[in-house]
RNA sequence: GGCGGGUUGCCCGAGCGGCCAAUGGGAGGGGACUGUAAAUCCCCCGGCUCUGCCUUCGAAGGUUCAAAUCCUUCACCCGCCA
């Protein structure tokens, strides 16, 4: 990443295009911030081990940043991950343990890293924990220096803390957590001068209540951008399945299924994605959007998709080899013409079993729960008598059906499938 | 602290002594059509050693031949009044 001049104006159309622009303090004054390089912020809570496809959303615009020669911080959570952040939640949340969250912090911040540069010169990222600067305040110190500048009736009035005095109720913990927020802004903005905090558009309210602070205390001046929340075209949540989120870590979400998320996206959102994950130009994603309503059934636009955030996330040798998984295994051509190191790869990604090669072979209903791939034995019957299982792509019947031991390609592997696309494999060992 | 209302399967929500593994909707799954897409139509959707059995309706006891449904206690939530 080159410390470009920072083309302000360019940036902030850029981000409009893409969807990634949903309101910000004062524009102009802005985009003439902008025209130097500017250091600026957004904050991770660690309310999960990982991050998931959400947050990348907002990460990735910091990078954006980055490349257009500001200076990013990425703030983890330490402290406020502690307490919870009202907005967008209609109820209180249970609390995490202090070692918990003190584990998840170090796991996101590696996470974070990944998507900075930390070499740039003259823009190099920062990555901070607000731990740092709120653990050694102490209650009265906190309420005297910090709490003295909130309004009680300003804090009511966010979006956040209304809607849950209407609803569920909200507890004193939860109730600060804008304080606590706004409290990283201004020490932020004391140490390293940043000036503009980056959030989802739920954390506006928090984001100009830090404003409000640094002008109060310091009588400083900074910026908010907010980010629109993804939508999808038929109105569900994005980034999330039936399995749950699609996590970063490639221990929680397998990146052949991160892969085959992206590549499964809906023909409605697939060119969406595109702008706001990838960073491909915008004439290259116009190109993408054509081909894509010329042909859509090639799906050239969701492949860019699935590569361009697999290679991103894990790696693009890792991108080859999920790809190069599911050609073979969704391929047209027989799954025993495959030889036995391409078959071995493939079958690697998926979710898999093991049966000792002494004993007698289980039946296809006792494989498929065994690989985790449907919850209970009665659900893998279900899919056989719907007539929607498959071994090594040929569907089979009868609930008791068993492969034999010719059944395993290369006499080691068998593939089983539910539906049209979820496969698992077994391995003879 | 007082009075009233509530707690049902992944979520919302009916049921208010037997016909209840429990209506309906959503989510989810399978099939057909397609493109590992959407829409549409059909089917399924607690578990199991599956013509039957087992465990569920906040928790624990009790009444009854029989309870998600009645009684008692406890926990949590929500109103109204102090």
């Amino acid at each position: 990443m080159t410390s470009a001049v920072p083309q302000s104006k360019a940036l902030i159309d850029d981000l409009k295009w893409r969807g990634l622009f949903s309101q910000s303090t004062d524009e102009a004054a802005l985009v003439s911030a902008l025209s130097k390089p500017t250091t600026l912020y957004i904050g991770f809570d660690p309310t999960a081990p990982s991050l998931h496809v959400g947050n990348l959303v907002v990460l990735l615009v910091l990078r954006r940043f980055q490349i257009a020669g500001h200076i990013p911080i990425a703030l983890v959570g330490g402290a406020t991950g502690l307490i919870g952040d009202p907005s967008g939640k209609s109820e209180e949340r249970s609390l995490n343990t202090t070692d918990v969250v003190a584990a998840w912090v170090e796991r996101i911040r590696a996470q974070v890293s990944k998507y900075l540069d930390f070499g740039a010169t003259g823009n190099a990222a920062i990555v901070a924990n607000n731990l740092d600067w709120t653990a050694p305040l102490s209650a009265i110190e906190f309420m005297r220096d910090i709490g003295k500048h909130f309004s009680v009736n300003q804090m009511l009035a966010k979006d956040s803390v209304s809607s849950r005095l209407e609803g569920g109720g909200i507890s004193y913990t939860e109730f600060s957590y804008q304080v606590l927020q706004s409290f990283d802004f201004l020490e932020l903005y004391r140490r390293f001068n940043c000036t503009l905090q980056l959030g989802g558009s739920d954390q506006w309210g928090n984001i100009v209540a830090g404003l409000d602070l640094i002008r109060r205390v310091e009588s400083g001046s900074g910026h908010a951008l907010t980010i629109p929340l993804l939508a999808k075209a038929d109105g569900s949540k994005f980034g999330k399945t039936a399995g749950g989120a699609i996590w970063l870590d490639p221990e929680m979400t397998s990146p052949y299924a991160f892969f085959q998320y992206w590549l499964n996206t809906d023909d409605k959102d697939v060119i969406n994605f595109l702008k706001v994950f990838s960073f491909k130009s915008k004439s290259e994603i116009e190109a993408l959007e054509k081909s894509h309503n010329e042909n859509p059934g090639l799906r050239e636009a969701h492949r860019a998709l699935a590569r361009e955030l697999t290679s991103l996330v894990h790696s693009s040798d890792i991108c080859d080899r999920v790809e190069a998984a599911a050609r073979a295994l969704f391929g047209q051509g027989e799954l025993s013409e495959l030889d036995e190191a391409t078959l071995a790869s493939a079958l690697a990604e998926l979710p898999r079993t093991t049966v000792k090669k002494g004993e007698p072979i289980p039946t296809w209903v006792d494989l498929l729960a065994a690989t985790g791939v449907v919850d209970s034995k009665s659900a893998a019957r279900r899919i056989v008598k719907e007539g929607g299982a498959y071994l090594n792509n040929v569907k089979i019947s009868g609930e008791d059906f068993a492969p034999e031991k010719s059944d395993f390609l290369c006499g080691k592997y068998a593939v089983l499938r539910k539906g049209k696309r979820d496969l698992a494999a077994v391995e003879l060992i």
